[in-house]
DNA sequence: CGAGCGTTTGATCGGTGTCAAGGATCGTGG
DNA sequence: CCACGATCCTTGACACCGATCAAACGCTCG
């Protein structure tokens, strides 16, 4: 199969952004064992206190990290997309701490742990790139942190729709001011700490206040800046090369 | 010095819980050139949006990352103690996503970047144990992300309690039912998502249910089982080999 | 056409924030 | 040794944001 067309090529991409690989580098990371599987909305990547076996890199469609706390709820800690590896520490760690599931049907490739331990163990430059990888991801973590312990919902909820745009944009799956959400309310409050009744409100007063437009799961952005000033957005912390104004 | 009595010593064992590290890692690690650094409380080991020029490593006190948002609230991400590794993600990736503030007088050992950088470079099994502290980080990262986004006030502090207890244990500083925390209030509301005044209520409420003792910045746990139950606290996201009962 | 799921809206409740004042503790200087 | 100021802790009254409960509405797909 050609590169350009490996379901790992938005992956690899990402890693070279960051990273400048070398022709063995990016033949290593292609010639990694891979099946491309599907996941049903709702259905899990693997679940929290399972030892998996296989690292991902999502395909297509929406995943999500999440931790379930003993009222039951949950909290997303992370929502995965095109291009994204999924908990390549599971390569060096054991037990997850935490679950990951489809929000959309999902198209995931699988990768055993074993194959990536040893591609880490075999190059510095790639060991290097997809650590990096991890610490962006840690990046945005703390962001989300900041944002569900700090932030009113209606910065909260905008916070989110900049992120999610710019991390689209910059995986090439379509512009920051105008995509497809295709999650719930529900998915969107548990990302943001709050409950679906009031994810809608806010949502609601957002599209009054003309801050965002499109209905039925797609975000259009008439202005960019002004949806970034309602969410207190700076893109510092995704570390991607792309600029703020628009 | 005798590497027992390097002020690396405490971070070494850490990494050695994770890793087994052979006579020349450990010496590689001890020959880090380093100098120890006394921080005033409130000083910063460096700001957000600062290129760090050093990785640190906390020999005592206690430091926070920290977060602003605009409102002009913090949130506080994380914090260090003893024998942490202070943001080695730095010698990786450039400027710096959040602040990092001594919360008591702290010292720690300063490290150029550049140093650590090669060293990494030069093993792969110090990269890797570096990487695994970086993953449980980001572990402790989720769960914080969970703890302000999902629990209510009282279990957010019982959980962090029990974090703080267990990870100075974990340190070889105190026990995890009888220590030290000489942070204000004001601290403990900035890293659960609170407010002082009502930290200030929901202690006093602890401590009237007998969940915890102690005055005046020092905690004591009369049943660590009953602390545990009340902040939802299971150990597992610490990824540290100590047993949950006591 | 009906079932199921998600969205929208209204009414009300409660946990936490805000504002304010007084009390405790501690370091410092006279 | 005491006075003083600064900082933090504690407590009370009240306000408000977001949660909860409930019901109607609108899709989409058998």
């Amino acid at each position: 199969m050609s590169d350009t067309l490996s379901p790992l090529a938005p992956f690899v991409a990402k890693l070279a952004k960051t990273t400048s690989l070398s022709p063995a580098d990016r033949a290593a990371l292609f010639a990694l064992p891979h099946n491309v599987r599907a996941f049903e909305a709702g259905s899990y990547l693997y679940r929290e206190g399972e030892r998996p076996t296989h690292c991902f890199v999502i395909v297509s469609g929406f995943a999500c990290a999440q931790k379930i706390v003993r009222s039951g709820s949950r909290q997303i800690t992370a929502i995965h997309m095109r291009g994204d590896g999924v908990d390549f520490g599971n390569a060096l760690v054991g037990v997850a701490d935490h679950g990951v599931q489809a929000l959309t049907r999902v198209q995931a490739a699988q990768l055993p742990v074993a194959a990536v331990s040893e591609l880490i163990a075999g190059s510095f430059t790639i060991a290097r790139a997809i650590w990096i990888q991890t610490l962006i991801d840690g990046s945005i973590q703390r962001e989300w942190t900041a944002n569900v312990g700090r932030r009113d919902a209606r910065t909260r909820i905008a916070h989110l729709l900049c992120e999610l745009g710019i991390r689209q944009e910059e995986a090439g799956v379509c512009a920051r001011d105008d995509y497809d959400l295709p999650v719930t309310q529900e998915q969107l409050a548990d990302a943001t700490g709050l409950t679906p009744v009031h994810v809608n409100r806010v949502l609601g007063n957002l599209r009054m206040d003309g801050v965002i437009g499109g209905r039925n799961r797609h975000v259009h952005v008439p202005d960019w800046n002004r949806l970034a000033s309602a969410g207190d957005f700076r893109l510092d912390y995704l570390r991607c090369d792309v600029s703020m104004s628009r």
